[in-house]
DNA sequence: AATCATTCATTCACTAAATCAATGAAAGGG
DNA sequence: CCCTTTCATTGATTTAGTGAATGAATGATT
């Protein structure tokens, strides 16, 4: 109980930044005595400071804003990638302090776990509060096991439990789509949204549900799977991508046997951030591949709209390197089809992209499971997280 | 705080059916102590009463098993579509006890209040606990304002209001399809499970989405548009569906377009209700019909799976009524095509349809309303719902 | 048959943690 | 300069939980 409300406490301060006592009092429907209590506990344990004054003209005493003391910590993400292991080390608001990449050659558990362990030793961050890490795949309920990452070749991989031994660090492990859910709303652009989808473009096409605050993984985990969404039967196929799937629309793949197709040679465009060059300096053919492909995102977000009824789609991964190219398009069809005014009533977002922002989603995760596990904690016992 | 705690003991054992103390305490990490007090209460308030005594065949005391009483009040449920409205009188556990219909010459909000009024009268079911209605279109939050139906040509209609003054009874107004998700998940097949689809074909298609027990809305309602997503830019329209969208495929006049397309004439099938009978006398134009719009159900059942990654979706509806045509279609199509194992671990179920089914779910979410409302009073003091 | 172990339910003292009402603190307005 | 307003705090009170002991009802054990 004590443990519950110091929680939503902290976490209406975090939401609603600096924010007075007799704020939260009011949206929490607590006692202003009450939150005098509990907000004294938490600025006894460093959790909250008070902050400067509020400037309202009003009439009356001059409030006393809270703020998360996120500079309380630093934490580490790490996002594997079959090709690499990027690190982000933040404080707990998620704020980047550095970054760095290693390559991979392999990626059996063993080598990740030593090359996550020696990057973090170069970083000088062995002393990071927490470690986030992030990777494609499915990962069970526990926060710490791969359950099935055909991407890395792993199958119930105790990754988690392995990181631990290595570094006596708290370490979460999440799929890299659902983390950076969790990161956009905790400490990016969700933040204030209690329902947002976040939907990515990259390697492959991700979705991450966010409900009430939290990542929707469905009864039994799984969910959020858009990219396997088969759109039309006759569509193209790739050679991870099931014909006509999204994924084979859109991902990074995609995209460059799009532009074959319409005669961009390996020579013009051998990358995605090639063929997106390309189309940013007005290759007619190239343009024709994004103006279609943003076609088919906007027939995706269209199908999401109609179904969540969202007020926010944040869209990012290394896909959105072109969401200028991608949106006007996009938004077009969306608007074009969704049903009443849903398509209109959507602010779309275009999150920054890359494997930082993947590796900053999992420093966030690890942040919010740190933050929440010490806002939770009463007095000196431990708490079950 | 005791409240809450009231209510979650009311719905576990109304979820749990008759469940003892002991395993309540366990369920919902209360003491015993605090369950033998709440449940007190509870049972000298008529909600629950103790029922036989478990017949576990293990060593101790024997359980007494608590149960909810359902007969401790009748609720109606009114469906109003745009040329009748369905009453349902039912007991608190939405068993049917009596329904009617009666035919509607017009849809004013005059009209249809004084033809419920009636029709109540006539069913002698004045006395009722709470009325719930359902109806196509958009309903406000308060549940008790229809903001938008096309249908029924009604636009910003407080018909909670004007219930509520004709006849002295609580009223609850709610979305057709929401509502019958609602009453599956409190006394259906959803009972037990925290999240699940409730999928409707008939008129048009629509889609009830429950998490955590409840039926989700999305941040500022309009959740569950389903039956309007573009399945294929380039399919069959109807009077009222758009090109290509789920509705265009499988609502009753879609599938009546699609007869005739193949050859069926009027005099053939003049209604989906003969449509199907023809197609179950094994008319091989009629079966094709069914064929094609199983798969199109196939793979709008893929694309919910793959999102939600759900683990129960009730099909229900008038549409359904051709549930034997068209699952096996639907099924195998989603098999075949939703990711992983996520089409095989999915249980459909084809639930009742008709009128009475949507009166029901009327009926369904007033006893739920009421339940809520009574098992989170506390003592004699009044409880804002 | 008598006793013991086990499980469910209850009782009562205790306590955590909220609320309530009163009060202090810090502003602006007349 | 006092009054009103708003924010924050304090201490008494109340609510509603937990924990430990006890009673109740059963099967198992000797």
């Amino acid at each position: 109980m004590r443990a519950r409300n110091q929680r939503e406490v902290f976490e209406e301060v975090h939401r609603r930044g600096p924010i007075s006592r007799a704020e939260i009092a009011a949206n929490l429907h607590l006692s202003p005595a009450a939150v005098t209590n509990i907000s004294a506990e938490l600025i006894a344990r460093g959790l909250l400071f008070e902050a400067r004054e509020a400037q309202t003209g009003g009439v009356g005493r001059k409030a006393i804003l809270l703020e998360v003391d996120y500079s309380l910590a630093r934490v580490a993400g790490i996002k594997v990638s079959p090709t690499a292991i990027t690190c982000a080390i933040t404080n707990l608001g998620a704020k980047v302090e550095a970054t760095a990449t290693r390559a991979l050659s392999e990626t059996s558990p063993d080598t990740v776990v030593e090359g996550i362990g020696s990057m973090l030793e170069e970083m000088d961050a062995l002393d990071v509060a927490a470690l986030g890490v992030n990777l494609p795949g499915a990962v069970a309920d526990d926060g710490a096991t791969v359950r099935h990452s055909p991407l890395l070749g792993w199958r119930s991989v105790p990754i988690g439990q392995l990181l631990e031994r290595r570094l006596g660090v708290p370490v979460t492990v999440e799929n890299d789509v659902n983390a950076l859910a969790l990161a956009e709303a905790w400490f990016g652009y969700g933040r204030g949204h209690a329902d947002f989808l976040a939907l990515t473009l990259g390697r492959g096409v991700g979705l991450g549900i966010v409900i009430g605050g939290e990542v929707y993984r469905g009864p039994r985990g799984g969910a959020g799977e858009f990219g396997h969404v088969i759109l039309d039967p006759a569509g193209p196929e790739t050679e991870h991508a099931r014909r006509g799937s999204l994924e084979a629309f859109l991902s990074d793949d995609a995209l460059l046997r799009s532009a074959r197709a319409l005669g961009i040679s390996v020579a013009e465009a051998a990358s995605p951030e090639a063929l997106t060059e390309l189309a940013t300096a007005e290759d007619p053919r190239a343009n024709e591949v994004f103006t279609r492909a943003g076609e088919v995102l906007g027939r995706a977000l269209c199908i999401l709209v109609n179904v969540f009824a969202p007020t926010l789609i944040v869209l990012s991964g290394e896909g959105m390197r072109a969401g200028g190219l991608l949106m006007p398009h996009a938004r077009r069809v969306l608007e074009g089809t969704a049903f009443g005014d849903l398509g209109r009533d959507v602010e779309l977002i275009v999150d920054t992209w890359g494997d930082d922002a993947w590796a900053r989603g999992a420093a966030g995760l690890a942040a919010s499971r740190y933050l929440v596990g010490e806002a939770s904690r009463t007095g000196g016992e431990a708490q079950p997280v």
